[in-house]
DNA sequence: ATGTCC
């Protein structure tokens, strides 16, 4: 145990405190004993290093923490006045998505019929870094005049026409679209067209287009999955306003605005770093990194539009996706329904209200958890239960679907945004077995479109994903409403050969 | 996360 960890001041079974000094209120810390232990100490520093950056005014470490870019991936960070693009991160509105069938488990009981259904996805939605739009049909292609719609309108009705979307799927939204700071789209516009006319700033932005509908790699995934609800009478009635069914197929998705956010993200750290340099002003904790802009400054409103363009674009990517892959269901299955039943993201930062007033809450791994009655849910139809929180675990552990409880105001309205990583890509690499991470999928009666699965990315690699809901469980944050589990998954590695 | 080192 290192110093800062002796700093944690245990405050609950599942909740701690870390002071940060210099009479700033304590950073919120989320996860049970052994959860906590397993914190790295660059990881507490990078949480203490946003807690005392300018204009932070709260910061929340969640049980899935580890390091991240300038704050630990896991962590929320508050502010009323700045925003942090290193706290929203590389991937722009990073999000996962829920689609529910009402096909049958047993349908897929035959390991023969889930190729063929891999087959069907995996045909209309790429995997891997620079994958896009391989097959698509003209009706579908993303020219550079409806990339532009997209980047600038996200889900409107027209997007959603074009692209063959079914329009009841952006009410199942967090944000369906995102505007400029000015609160319109016309800024968005102006700064993509601006963004266009400067090749140095954004690189052949066209070409990105095209990766639409695509997953990407990392730890990007698709997944098939068979609902199993939870027990209580009030989940049961949860589940059912979600749209969830019990015994059925489900498809959870992980991804986000791919290179087009990237770049965006980028060119923005780019920017404010020598903004920050030709001003002389220091960098918090000497990180660039954690470079920020006043939100109502010019820079700030310059990020906020980049920001807003990237979402746009993950959010029409999600919801393209989740309409292409019930497109494959339906070609194994034909006459089978699929709805969404959520979509939301884990990096972005958004307008909320917090400890009394309108801030900037800005999650980077991390998950909103607005419980029923939440302001911000008024008028949707999960006002008085509150939205559904899509928590990827591991293929062989299972995911989880959550619904917020009160206590969650505590937390600054977050959750974690899944598992969590144990150990380093590296790490992982060098120390898993791949036969063994193979059979224990294959013990599970699990598939992949990979004729191997990424040891980066197996279920070892992450943390003990039953530990952590039991972190969100006992700091009285969010109750589980159903468990999904893995039939196949669709991630980008060394593809079967069949 | 990212045409994963222009």
């Amino acid at each position: 145990m290192d110093t800062t960890h002796e700093m944690l001041t245990v405050t609950g079974q599942a909740k701690a405190t870390l002071p940060v000094g210099d009479d700033l209120s304590p950073i919120t810390v989320i996860g049970t004993e052994p959860i906590r232990q397993s914190f790295g100490g660059e990881t507490l520093k990078q949480a203490i290093n946003s807690r005392r950056a300018p204009g932070v005014s709260r910061v929340v470490l969640n049980p899935d923490a580890h390091v991240g870019y300038g704050a630990p991936v896991g962590c929320v960070m508050v502010s009323p006045t700045h925003v942090y693009p290193g706290p929203v991160g590389v991937d722009i509105k990073c999000s996962m998505s829920l689609l529910q069938t009402d096909l049958p488990a047993e349908a897929l009981h035959d390991a023969a019929e889930r190729r063929k259904v891999i087959k069907a996805i995996t045909k209309r939605v790429p995997t891997g870094a620079g994958r896009g739009q391989r097959h698509a049909p003209k009706s579908r292609r993303v020219d550079g005049r409806l990339g532009f719609q997209v980047a600038t309108e996200g889900a409107s009705k027209a997007v959603l026409k074009k692209l063959g979307i079914p329009k009841s799927w952006a009410e199942a939204c967090e944000d369906a679209f995102h505007l400029g700071p000015d609160g319109t789209s016309d800024s968005l516009a102006a700064r993509l067209q601006w963004l266009g006319r400067e090749r140095d700033k954004l690189d052949r932005i066209e070409s990105k287009y095209r990766q639409l509908g695509s997953y990407g790699g990392g730890n990007h995934f698709g997944e098939a999955e068979v609902v199993r609800l939870a027990g209580g009478e009030r989940e049961r009635a949860v589940a059912e306003t979600f749209g969830l069914k019990d015994g059925c197929v489900a498809f959870l998705s992980h991804c986000g605005s791919r290179g087009f956010g990237h770049d965006l993200a980028m060119t923005q750290f780019r920017s404010l770093k020598s903004v920050f340099q030709s001003r002389g002003l220091a960098f918090p904790a000497g990180d660039p990194q954690l470079v920020y802009a006043h939100a109502d400054s010019a820079e700030g409103q310059q990020y906020l539009c980049d920001m807003a363009m990237g979402a746009n674009f993950a959010t029409v990517n999600h919801l393209l996706i989740n309409a292409l892959v019930l497109e494959a269901f339906r070609e194994v299955f034909p006459g089978i329904r699929g709805e969404l039943v959520y979509f939301i993201s884990h990096n972005i930062a958004r307008q909320e209200p917090i400890d009394g007033a309108v801030q900037w809450v800005h999650r980077k791994g991390a998950t909103r958890a607005l419980p029923a009655g939440h302001p911000q849910l008024a008028g949707t139809r999960f006002e008085s239960t509150g939205h559904p929180i899509l928590l990827p675990g591991n293929p062989r552990d299972g995911s989880s679907v959550m619904v917020a409880d009160a206590g969650a105001e505590a937390s600054a309205f977050s959750v974690n945004h899944g598992a969590g990583r144990r150990m380093s890509r590296t790490r992982a690499k060098k120390q898993l077995v791949q036969s063994e991470i193979d059979r224990g999928l294959a013990d599970h009666d699990i598939i992949s479109n990979c004729r191997t699965y990424p040891r980066d990315e197996a279920p070892d690699a992450y943390k003990d994903f039953n530990e952590v809901l039991k972190s969100v469980r006992q700091a009285g944050l969010a109750s589980e409403v159903a468990r999904l589990q893995a039939r196949f998954v669709i991630k980008d590695g060394a593809p079967a050969d069949d």
